[in-house]
DNA sequence: CCTTTTTTGTAACACTTGTTATTTTACACG
DNA sequence: CGTGTAAAATAACAAGTGTTACAAAAAAGG
């Protein structure tokens, strides 16, 4: 009775996910979705309300995506941490504008336990296998080991850091064990929420 | 002879860095400025070629800003990497756009060795006074340390990070005396450059 | 006071943005 | 084979951008 669609929402947002994914949020426009998905300006206001929905719909996406890169990244390290480092960093270093998106964007839509594939049971197993290690605080412990992850991955979007992933494996190892032999604790209160 | 001149360059540049002080850099427009510094968008054209020259200048001010920031900073703590660290971290947490614009943004302009008053005088300075006190690889500790103090403050960007600075200058402290004693080595190769 | 010269203000241009009105197109049912 | 209907294309609008042409204003010397 009426014609086919051709240009589905999930098109679109496949379009606007991959150019964020290449050079961030900041230039994406509808002229150039609509460019890149070979249509017109039409079927974005179909399927989204505005642009700022289509970004929002970008945004969840990228959350997805970096908790499907986080669940499926290989396990390089038997220590506590080395799979949420080595994953969180290689995020950073490859997908440089989502990791930016998520995780040092000013207006932050998500907090990092949400990211962190549907809560913070995979942060509280990282802490529990500190204190069966014997940390003496693994809370601190924690704050600092993702302190220093942290740092590591935001280093690497602006280029000035070039560890091979092996380097970086044996450099969290070698921290995480510089803090479990410390004794003295940081504050109770955890920076990170 | 001529009329006088009522606003110079030097106000047009004021006023820009107070704004992306404020908001950053990205909705910074001639009219906004000439707005906020009381005229019309004529002065800013006379005194700037272009508002990419503006935003340029705007950039070599924050860097000095920064520079004056860590050069007047007040000596905390006794042990290295004290007042590199505890400087860096509180101009993150007090001046945000500022430390977006010159430490995360995608196009860095100037290394950090350059931003770090002068070249890398202040580097060297930390490095050998943490091999004077017996670190086994200095190198290294300044890459980890670097890392650590990079990750604390662009965690305060998102609001993550909120230690006082006494809390922070302890943990910085015992994360120090931790690398101090680990003998493992990081690649030789520093991330830093 | 008048003229010259430079600075400032006004207004415009060309372009880009999100968004929408309107026309065209294509499908599926009668 | 029309014909109604939803989707897509076209084209427009209003707002905002950098930038510039041009007119108004103000200072200083004659």
């Amino acid at each position: 009775m009426a014609r086919k669609e051709s240009i589905s929402s999930r098109m679109v947002l496949d379009t606007a996910f991959e150019m964020a994914r290449e050079e961030g949020l900041k230039n994406i426009t509808a002229r150039r979705v609509a460019e890149r998905a070979g249509c017109s300006t039409q079927p974005i206001f179909r399927s989204f309300q505005s642009m700022e929905d289509l970004m929002d719909g970008v945004y969840e996406r990228a959350a997805a995506f970096f908790q499907d890169f986080y669940a499926l990244y290989p396990k390089l390290g038997e220590f506590p941490f080395s799979n949420l480092g080595m994953a969180y960093i290689s995020f950073a270093r490859e997908e440089r504008e989502l990791f930016r998106m998520l995780f040092v964007s000013a207006e932050p839509k998500k907090s990092l336990y949400e990211l962190l594939n549907g809560g913070a049971e995979n942060v509280k197993a990282e802490i529990q296998a500190a204190a069966a290690q014997g940390c003496p605080d693994p809370g601190a412990m924690f704050t600092k080991m993702w302190i220093f992850i942290h740092g590591a991955a935001c280093m690497s979007l602006t280029g000035d850091y070039d560890l091979s992933d092996q380097e970086t494996l044996k450099m969290l190892e070698s921290v995480y064990r510089s803090f479990l032999r410390e004794r003295e604790s940081v504050s109770a209160q955890s920076p990170v929420r």
